[in-house]
DNA sequence: AAAATAAGT
């Protein structure tokens, strides 16, 4: 029996018991509740307005605050006023899944249907519509692979894009083809004789316009009555313009929310050292304030862990009274069961620290925060899409972020929030969030616009166009991949394949290549397995266990053959707990066997759905799924076949130099091979952290990319009358050129400067070889549009032979 | 010898 100090009640010590689960409300009662409720909502009264709003406009933005209610109640009114006719959906989509669920369970409660009939749900690996569903709840990211099977979208009348602010790429990528559907369609409708002409404002028909691929399609769907498209968009206050100049001016529309009033505090003077001024502000709000939790905003993991050391240190200091302080963390690779930790309320007495990332700014919503502690800071992602490398930054927040995070202690009774930094500096933040395609790798994006028959990407209406030389980029590389014919257009069928594929095109191509390599089984799993993150969990204090642990799954061959023998131990493992009867279930054995082997549970079934659904859309593409069993050398070829645009070769000193950026990188300590050095290596991630590293590598032969990847390890190169070849002789390379006069006068500056390994870049390119003493680049020389870089001082002139 | 923000198909 527990004395009733340890018990640990939430409010006090004494237990109370309710009859309510003895006694269910009646189901009128609980009907009337609901629409109460409704009722009450700031959004009800403007039903009507709103509706009229919605007919006569094409586009209308809806500008509405947390607690409006406009998300579970805009469809319903839509449904209700006859937007479901002849058997059209109202699509709602959101950029995250738990927010597609949670609201349709919502809505579904409220219309007093089942889940899935009329109101429903869809996300990736989880569909709860059917064919009577008429108001469906779904990512955004699920409504574009939609599209690639219907690009007009023709089930919906109307579409509502939720928190359109979040500028997320899936929500800028739709907002984008959104415009452009809507457009053909009311088009059609208009005017559905001069399919395929345009219209000049003043109603003369334009030339025949055969560029716009929606066209194509609107001729396949003449004979389908097709209503115009409305659009909704919801977005916070701070952006409603954009959206709206976006869409011609489109109206915007206001909604009151439910937000009480936070009092904004700004430090006098400039901070430098944030988490010291957080620790210092945790203590002051806790002696000078009233009771109510704090949200501590940090920008990850390691910031996290280290404020909670320091507060447990003060506390330790202060007297017994005053240490009635409990800290929780939050951040998104955390077991699921310690994030629920932040819900459980403090004990009696005790104000609890929430240490959170920006998880706590939209994704998690938790209870009884009073106050808020700002830094102003976040870690970004950002892309350089030169060197093709994306990193993890820290930079300064926006105002759009700074409210967001203070309306985090407004959401029951009035807050306050302390911004650690002047206000003059909030002045000088930038309004919003720099959209996320401005900050990432876009092949994704482009390869599946190309499939939705967007040709010309430099031309598409982007709400927010990315960098020329980013998508430049990212079009070479899907070129080098084979997605893309040098005409820039979809190949049939390896770039359309891809395009079907819901994976990054790297991996994609590794796919369709290991189904030729004879070790798809193989490859099915390292893709899924390399789509999650975090599959092995390094507790700090666990350190050597975990290691121990690790090394009975890795093997001398890299880390990819690693991922599959832990995929394949769990899966065995799961295999024989079904067949036995009787015993512990098999998921419940598997989360142990996992605690034991420092594996993250979660990864591991997230990558065991995407190996699932990965594995059906190659078996419908045809693919021949076989393993190609302890011939492991056919699967590592196949990696340099897929990966060769990250190759890496090992230099004198034990660093390694990537092929195609040319960067000096270092093996990840995580990694199998962190010892190994071997020659030629393949890698999967390219990391910027206090060094550059590479992640989950396998060792290959060098030999093997001019075979298997001669599109971009070409041996030769006759337009710059220049010819490389790599002939094998004794092991070595050996470099012959056939320069024309111009450039053997060039050539011979280079021997001058007794230059000695090269890179030669078809595109870019290659082999620094024979490389001793120091690997700087001593040289660049330009011949016509390619580079030569000259490294140290190996290459004698008897290695350097002219061709005949 | 290092350290992932969070979200999605």
């Amino acid at each position: 029996m527990p004395s009733m100090a340890e018990s640990q009640q939430p409010n006090g010590n004494i237990s109370f018991k309710n009859n309510r689960n003895n006694n269910k409300p009646s189901f009128f009662a609980r009907r009337k509740k609901i629409l109460e409720h409704r009722r009450s909502l700031p959004i009800a009264s403007v039903e009507r307005r709103l509706v009229e709003e919605v007919q006569k406009h094409d586009v209308l933005i809806i500008v509405g605050e947390t607690g409006s209610g406009k998300t579970t109640q805009i469809p319903q009114f839509l449904s209700d006023s006859g937007f479901c006719r002849d058997g059209k959906t109202i699509g709602v989509t959101q950029p995250r899944r738990v927010a597609a669920v949670t609201v349709a369970k919502r809505v579904a409660e409220e219309c007093g249907v089942e889940l899935g009939q009329k109101v429903g749900y869809s996300i990736r690996f989880e569909d709860v519509t059917s064919s009577s569903t008429r108001i469906k709840y779904m990512t955004d990211g699920l409504l574009l692979r939609e599209a690639l099977l219907d690009p007009y979208l023709s089930r919906y009348s109307v579409i509502v894009v939720d928190e359109a602010h979040e500028r997320t790429v899936h929500t800028d990528v739709l907002l984008g083809l959104l415009k452009k559907v809507q457009n053909v369609r009311s088009k059609y409708v208009k005017d559905h004789t001069s399919i395929g002409h345009k219209r000049a404002s003043n109603g003369t028909i334009l030339e025949k316009e055969n560029t716009d691929p929606c066209i194509g399609v609107l001729k396949q769907c003449q004979g389908r009555k097709l209503p115009p498209l409305k659009l909704i968009i919801m977005s916070a206050s701070l952006d409603a313009h954009v959206f709206s100049e976006y869409f011609g001016g489109a109206k915007a529309v206001r909604v009151l929310g439910r937000q009480f009033p936070v009092d904004v505090f700004y430090t006098v003077d400039p901070q430098t050292d944030y988490l010291d001024s957080a620790l210092v502000t945790i203590f002051q709000i806790h002696s000078e304030e009233a009771p109510g939790d704090i949200l501590v905003f940090l920008t990850g993991q390691e910031e996290i862990e280290s404020v909670e050391k320091q507060i447990h240190e003060n506390l330790q200091r202060l007297p017994e009274e005053k240490r009635n302080m409990k800290t929780v963390t939050i951040f998104s690779s955390l077991p699921s069961e310690q994030q629920m930790r932040v819900f459980a309320p403090a004990p009696a007495g005790f104000r609890k620290i929430i240490l959170a990332t920006n998880i706590a700014e939209t994704s998690v919503t938790i209870p009884g925060i009073k106050y808020v502690i700002d830094p102003g800071v976040v870690k970004a992602r950002s892309y350089d899409p030169v060197k093709g490398m994306e990193s993890l930054i820290i930079v300064p927040t926006s105002k759009a972020q700074a409210i967001q995070r203070s309306g985090r202690a407004g959401r029951e009774g009035p807050g306050k929030c302390f911004r650690l930094y002047p206000e003059s500096e909030y002045e000088k933040l930038e309004d919003s969030t720099k959209p996320e395609i401005k900050r990432c790798n876009l092949s994704n994006v482009i390869l599946q616009l190309k499939a939705l028959g967007v040709d010309d990407i430099f031309g598409f209406d982007f709400i927010e166009k990315p960098s020329r030389a980013a998508i430049k980029k990212s079009l070479e590389e899907l070129i080098l991949l084979g997605a893309l014919t040098d005409e820039l257009k979809l190949s049939d069928p390896v770039g359309r394949q891809m395009a079907r594929l819901p994976l990054d095109p790297v991996y994609s191509k590794a796919l369709i290549l290991a189904s030729q390599f004879k070790c798809l089984d193989e490859m099915l799993i390292a893709v899924a397995m390399l789509s999650v993150e975090s599959i092995f969990y390094e507790p700090r204090e666990k350190l050597d266990e975990a290691r121990t642990a690790k090394k009975c799954f890795a093997s001398s061959e890299g880390d990819h053959l690693t991922l599959i023998n832990v995929y394949r131990t769990s899966i065995e493992l799961l295999e024989k707990r079904k067949s036995e009867v009787g015993k512990e279930k098999p998921e419940k054995i598997l989360r142990k066997w996992c605690k034991e082997n420092f594996i993250n549970n979660r990864s591991l079934r997230h990558a065991r759905d995407i190996h699932s659904q990965i594995r059906r859309h190659v078996e419908q593409m045809g693919l021949c799924i076989s393993s190609c069993g302890d011939d492991t050398l056919q699967f590592r070829r196949c990696l340099a076949a897929a990966f060769f645009l990250n190759a890496a070769l090992k230099q004198p000193d034990g660093t390694y130099r990537a092929l195609a950026s040319g960067e000096v990188v270092q093996i990840h300590p995580t990694s199998v091979l962190f010892r190994t050095k071997a020659d030629c290596i393949i890698f999967n991630e390219f990391v910027k952290t206090t060094n550059k590293y590479i992640r989950n590598i396998t060792i290959i032969d060098g030999f093997w990319l001019t075979e298997l990847a001669p599109q971009y390890y070409a041996k030769q190169d006759y337009s710059q009358s220049i010819s490389l070849h790599f002939c094998i002789g004794t092991g070595k390379l050996v470099l012959n050129i056939l320069p024309d006069k111009e450039q053997r006068n060039k050539k011979n500056r280079l021997t001058n400067q007794n230059a000695c390994g090269f890179t030669f870049l078809s595109r870019y390119l290659l082999f620094p070889f024979e490389m001793s003493g120091h690997d700087e680049i001593v040289s660049m020389m330009e011949f016509g549009k390619h580079k030569l870089g000259i490294y140290g001082n190996l290459l004698t002139s008897d290695d350097f032979k002219y061709g005949s």
